[in-house]
DNA sequence: TTGTACGCGTTATCAA
DNA sequence: TTGATAACGCGTACAA
């Protein structure tokens, strides 16, 4: 028998009774019941079920972080940047009286499923892998979702993204600055044309290169995947240039720390041989020597960004902006010097 | 209005019986209508309500992934040890059909309300800061448990913990084997006579050195907290005694990092100066250089433990060990040299 | 083969 | 002030 119930048996009252109490409707119940009752509900542990007010009130207070990953055994969250966007997320979500329900997800159509499943308030996507069909899951799911890094050019999508063509441009520049001519680009980039995250940064790269006069060669584009394993992989190709290739933009932290690893594989020096550019200013860019020069972006406040646009749109708030873009800046450390 | 209702309102049947071809009664309802009914369901995207059926059954197929945090803005998942574990926890669950909450805690209260409020059918605890208040988690919450990491004494409690004394013992032992005699230990160790992780490491540390006869200076023992910020500070006084302490131990990989960098600030040469030794086997164990020679704990299998002893238990099957103790090993990297 | 009735814990509405 | 009743979506037991 339930809780309630029991309480309600004992203090002689209706089980309606005991929840005027519990919800605070105190001008409905006499103080003398009132008094009773808490002090019932009190010894007892009473815990009102979340399962069954969702039910009731259509709402469940469960907001889904999606996380796709491509493979069956992939950790996700062994990339510092996605372990501590969800962190803050977490914390954001349970500050607010929500409770996070972390998901990763391998076919797109479990997406629906899920938050079908739960009746989701709210869902957030971490990684954009999902443009291409950002509609279909607009459509099937009525409910408030924020993407994240997202190009898609839905424009009922709601999104928060960093400026990755200002990441790659001022990237670049810098390396300009020390003096680098032969910069190579280290990222997947996607097709040609389409708007993504790498390829904007890419277009950063590119328009930096052009503005200082310098030629763009399609051969110091190394389109690899942005982990560690394929860093190394990319750090080795590209120190078999030496004195052709002399610093490297790489699209993800976690990536530069690889290129670094490849080409000390090779016999360089660093950052003597090559300079070096990072993107995320993850934590682990100190653990590494040099210490990793990188564009940072600024995970809590993107992760705030999210929270607030869900929040905004679960509470029917009017959201000034539906695209937020966060700004990017270069951290200086040592693993990008000046050229000589 | 419902989809199951919809459905059973354009096939013209009851209820019920859209029930029974969604849960696979075939044999109790015609084949014209089963292809009917499911054409139709199809159709519509129909998804069980868990959250009706959870209340229904009494069981909510959630898992509570616990993970205490003292101060209210410290993000755990910067923790590299603590993000890969839940990684694969979150992975194994979702093969299992079950859906992970994760949620980190302040005050121990309210693991109850949360375990409660979505009554839960399961809960892992991931650090072991609750060994003190087993006995009442256990009372107060009559669900499948398991706690990663517990030295309770609690005879009822599962828990897969590593084997901490002998990663101690191993560690030191392999610093003494290099020549080393004047070996420092970091890490919060707890009060004495209490059994905990960090204590028994430090068991296995102090026998190690009686076993090759090396007097135990209590002076060697920095009791600072496994973080990157305290291993800088542990770092940084131990290279004031140049000469006195060679070799360092310390309780946590990321600790170890911020040892090397701590020393590195004083003008310490790594890994000749000073050879030191991790524990957890983190993936930026090999960002770092020189790189970390550490203690490996097998973090997926303790989540496959975890899960295994969870589900057991969920499934009424007996359990053959309550309190799994898994292995650990030395890594030789680069951090623990001969000494001179 | 199909349908009815009831319960799960909670909320909302309305009557007493 | 208090309480009865229906509803949320699903499962079980039992009838027709």
């Amino acid at each position: 028998m339930s809780i309630i119930k029991e309480v309600a048996a004992e203090a002689g009252v209706s089980v309606m009774t005991v929840y005027n109490v519990i919800n605070g409707n105190y001008s409905k119940v006499s103080e003398k019941k009132i008094k009773l009752i808490l002090k019932l509900l009190e010894e007892k542990n009473y815990v009102p079920n979340l399962t069954a007010k969702s039910l009731a009130i259509k709402s469940t207070k469960i907001i889904g972080i999606i996380v796709p990953v491509g493979d069956d055994d992939y950790n996700f969250f062994k990339d510092p940047y996605l372990s501590e966007l969800i962190g803050v997320i977490e914390h954001l979500l349970r500050k607010k009286g929500y409770y996070a329900m972390v998901r990763s997800v391998i076919h797109a159509a479990d997406i629906s499923t899920l938050l079908k499943t739960w009746n989701m308030d709210g869902a957030i996507f971490l990684l954009p892998y999902y443009d291409h069909i950002a509609h279909q899951i607009l459509a099937q799911n009525n409910l408030p979702m924020v993407f994240l890094d997202s190009y898609s050019d839905n424009p009922d999508i709601f999104s928060v993204g960093i400026d990755d063509y200002k990441g790659g441009y001022i990237a670049t520049k810098y390396l300009v600055s020390l003096g680098h001519t032969r910069i190579a680009f280290a990222g997947s980039i996607g097709e040609d044309g389409v708007k993504c995250v790498v390829n904007q940064r890419f277009k950063g790269y590119k328009d930096a290169l052009r503005e200082a006069n310098i030629e763009f060669h399609e051969s110091f584009v190394y389109p690899f995947a942005p982990v560690y394993d394929m860093g190394i992989v990319a750090g080795r190709e590209i120190s078999k240039r030496k004195g052709e290739i002399t610093a490297v933009l790489a699209t993800a932290d976690v990536m530069a720390i690889g290129i670094m690893e490849g080409a000390r594989l090779n016999g360089y020096l660093l950052p003597n041989d090559l300079s070096i550019v990072g993107f995320d200013n993850i934590e682990a860019s100190i653990f590494c020597s040099p210490k990793l020069t990188t564009v940072s972006q600024n995970i809590p406040k993107k992760a705030e960004c999210a929270i607030d646009l869900l929040m905004k749109q679960i509470n029917d708030e009017p959201t000034p902006e539906k695209r937020p873009v966060l700004d990017v800046e270069i951290i200086e450390r040592q693993s990008a010097i000046p050229l000589r």
